[in-house]
RNA sequence: GGGGAGAUUCCCGAGUGGUCAAAGGGGGCAGACUGUAAAUCUGUUGGCACAGCCUUCGUAGGUUCAAAUCCUACUCUCCCCA
């Protein structure tokens, strides 16, 4: 999307910099609203898991990119869309989710969020939809909100098409017009005018916006993010056990700062400019290498975002842990993940291939054995290219095993 | 409600009585090359007490010396008609 950015509102003007405006229903109007003053806004997010994911974050970074432009942002946790699932865009059903469960998974998840935003309960913070669908009234509503929806234009949304292949219920079906009331709903409690989100969201978020033109006479806004692949093709945020969790319980932080350590050449500058808010020119000079060469730029990278979801004193660990890991001497490793042995074990000395099968670099002993046969596993730095190899106290190294599996997967084994 | 098709290992998808732990592709993992990147090439990819055994081909039974493959019932999915 090309616009000229010399009018553009400021605050805009900054996300469209950094890359993250994909669609916006009237990008002139939107501005023109934003120069009069603050404008309430909000993303929405269901609790459908216990954490979020980096990929539920891009829009909570440019939420919290218009907060600090001064505009007023809304956090909704959807307790009660999460009962019904959204289809926009996936293959199948979601399984359904108990009542508790959403509930517990709200309050996490408005956490983490808190955490990140920092909810001051007047210029940003939380609803939850439960609290105006869960005691709907089914013909009220159906008079009230869905004469307002036509049927054949919604089974013309690209969010549809995949589940008009494979199949769609009418729970799911009713999603929209669920979203579409929660705007309206936050247009009339707090003044809601604009709604931002995944661009899987587009089509929700329109239908929202008509239905209050519809109702209430007044334009509101739309604006969606792009998202985020890596430059491979893949969906970013992907990790051998799955989405990249801000839970530290999920994904450790120093496997989340070896996350970002580790993306393609490609995403690096682009990555900087959402996920970290550092200066734009400076993102790209990180990206392009210039600040100490693109392994660097990688690692500010790293140590941004873990800093930003998990503070300055884990994204300090994680980042000595590493480089203590991938060659430096003397620093301090303690973040990567570890485990205890039972010192007699080492006395008597364990088989290798037990070893690596009771840390989290192998699920099996078949799979330990495989590594161990590739030539892939390493305990301080001894490469074991005998199954048989029994590890024992000798093999210790500042009182520790660090057990490597390939060349950047790390583990240490700590006898107690 | 009637008719038809289908459910296979992480995913897609072959397999229609033994030679099937199950082709091929994707993904994952490892090796080489590198920069903790990408691309490429190679190997590998259910578990274990590992020349053997156990678990896995929607669920539960049955036929058979032998079943992912045959039979019965059930569950679910898709398609067509109403």
């Amino acid at each position: 999307m090309q616009h000229r950015t010399d009018d553009m509102n400021a605050a805009l003007q900054v996300l469209q910099e950094r890359g993250f405006i994909q669609q916006c229903t009237d990008l002139d109007g939107l501005s023109r609203a934003m120069d009069q003053g603050p404008v309430t806004l909000y993303v929405g997010c269901d609790p459908t898991g216990s954490s979020l994911h980096i990929g539920h974050m891009v829009p909570f970074f440019a939420l919290r990119h218009l907060h600090e432009a001064g505009h007023v942002v809304i956090a909704l946790i959807g307790a009660g869309t999460a009962r019904i699932g959204d289809p926009s865009g996936k293959t199948e059903a979601r399984k359904m989710l108990s009542y508790e469960q959403i509930d517990r998974n709200g309050l996490s998840i408005a956490s983490q969020l808190d955490r990140f935003i920092g909810f001051d309960g007047r210029t940003a913070f939380t609803a939850n939809n439960k609290d105006w669908l869960a005691s709907l009234n089914y013909i009220d509503f159906l008079r009230d909100i869905g004469i307002h929806f036509s049927v054949n234009r919604m089974l013309s949304f690209e969010a549809y098409k995949k589940r008009l292949e494979t199949g769609l219920t009418f729970i799911e079906f009713n999603y929209q017009l669920l979203q579409s009331y929660d705007f309206l709903e936050l247009y009339r409690r707090y003044g809601c005018r604009m709604q931002i989100g995944g661009d899987d969201q587009w089509g929700n978020i329109v239908a929202g916006m008509e239905l209050i033109r519809r109702v209430e006479g007044v334009e509101v806004f739309g604006l969606t993010f792009p998202l985020v692949t890596m430059a491979d093709g893949s969906k970013m945020g992907k990790t051998e056990k799955g989405a990249l969790f801000l839970d530290p319980e999920m994904v450790s932080p120093y496997e989340f700062f070896q996350y970002w350590r580790n993306i393609p050449d490609q995403d690096l500058t682009r990555f900087l400019l959402m996920f970290t808010f550092l200066p734009v020119d400076q993102c790209r000079r990180l990206g392009e290498g210039k600040e100490g060469g693109i392994n660097a730029g990688k690692e500010r990278l790293a140590h941004e975002v873990t800093r930003l979801i998990h503070g300055l004193e884990e994204a300090d660990k994680a980042r000595a842990a590493a480089r203590a890991v991938f060659g430096g001497e003397g620093m301090d490793r303690t973040a990567v993940p570890s485990r205890g042995i039972p010192a007699v074990d080492l006395t008597k000395g364990i088989p290798a291939v037990e070893l690596f099968a009771m840390t989290d670099l192998c699920s099996s002993k078949g799979e330990a054995r495989r590594l161990i046969g590739q030539g892939g596993a390493m305990v301080n730095d001894r490469r074991i290219d005998d199954l048989e190899t029994l590890v024992d106290a000798s093999w210790l190294r500042e009182g520790e095993l660090l057990l490597k599996a390939g060349k950047k997967r790390f583990f240490r084994v700590l006898p107690e």
